[in-house]
DNA sequence: ACTTGAGGTGGAGCGCACTCCAGGGACCAG
DNA sequence: CTGGTCCCTGGAGTGCGCTCCACCTCAAGT
């Protein structure tokens, strides 16, 4: 049974030694098996669930949730059903979150759009620059 | 010349009032007009630009790179370019964003996927419903 | 024997973006 | 006059998610 090193995993996942500590200390991360000098030794399940982990942190889930999710995820009870729940709900969030992106960023373009026009115009026109958003 | 009060600037940008000093006291926001009394009285232009620090904000802009986009709309020399830059690079920033969410989205989608399939398994079989991310 | 480097602990500190609060005006309606 | 509502100021506090630090141990390499 392959195990890792906190430096492998802090590789492969990318998260800091210091992260990873303190997943464990608030537990995000259930107790890390430890070696006879007591270094944590991970194993393929906690690097895999750390993948999870980054995945719902990068799309913005905040830890408290994450720590619910992660009970869910450890009781070996079927609550298959209520993990489905929370990852519906997350995802029609990121869902929410990249429209919510699209629309900030079309006024983005628009403004780009208008600055351009701005410098479009011949040259010596009175300073017409206004922020006049549209 | 119309101004709006605190309060109704709140309400139309959404930015609470405590909000709307802090950005004036950073400087995000330049010096509000008064009235005779001392309370604040924004023009068209402060709404306006309130607008687009939304738009900025809720895109993940920090507020020191909307401070630098601030000084640069706030001058009057002809750096039009400059404020096209800014928000060309701001603009990809959040397609890449955007790229980032898509891509964990598709992550959970298949986690979700896989829990589906687990639900569908008859019924009776050992559990078999370790972490393995595909 | 010694150095190097990975790792351990508990606890303090940080950066960001607000948010709250005490104590005080200004003005209006009844 | 009383109350209510809106607003003012300076400064302290909050919540989140880390990040850093001092000091210690252990194991391997030369």
């Amino acid at each position: 049974m392959t195990v890792y090193t906190p430096g492998q995993v802090a590789e492969e996942t990318g998260f800091s030694l210091d992260t990873l500590r303190y997943y464990e200390r608030i537990g995000l991360l259930r107790r890390v098996r430890r070696n006879a000098a007591g270094q944590r030794r991970f194993t393929e399940d906690d690097v895999s669930w750390l993948g999870m982990v980054r995945c719902l942190r990068d799309t913005g889930m905040p830890i408290a949730e994450m720590r619910r999710f992660a009970e869910l995820v450890w009781q070996d009870e079927p609550n298959v059903k209520d993990r489905i729940a929370v990852l519906e709900r997350h995802d029609r969030k990121v869902e929410e979150q990249i429209a919510e992106l699209r629309r900030q960023q079309d006024v983005i373009k628009r403004k780009i759009a208008y600055y351009r026009g701005v410098l479009a115009i011949p040259d010596g026109v009175t300073a017409q620059d206004r922020e006049s958003a549209s």
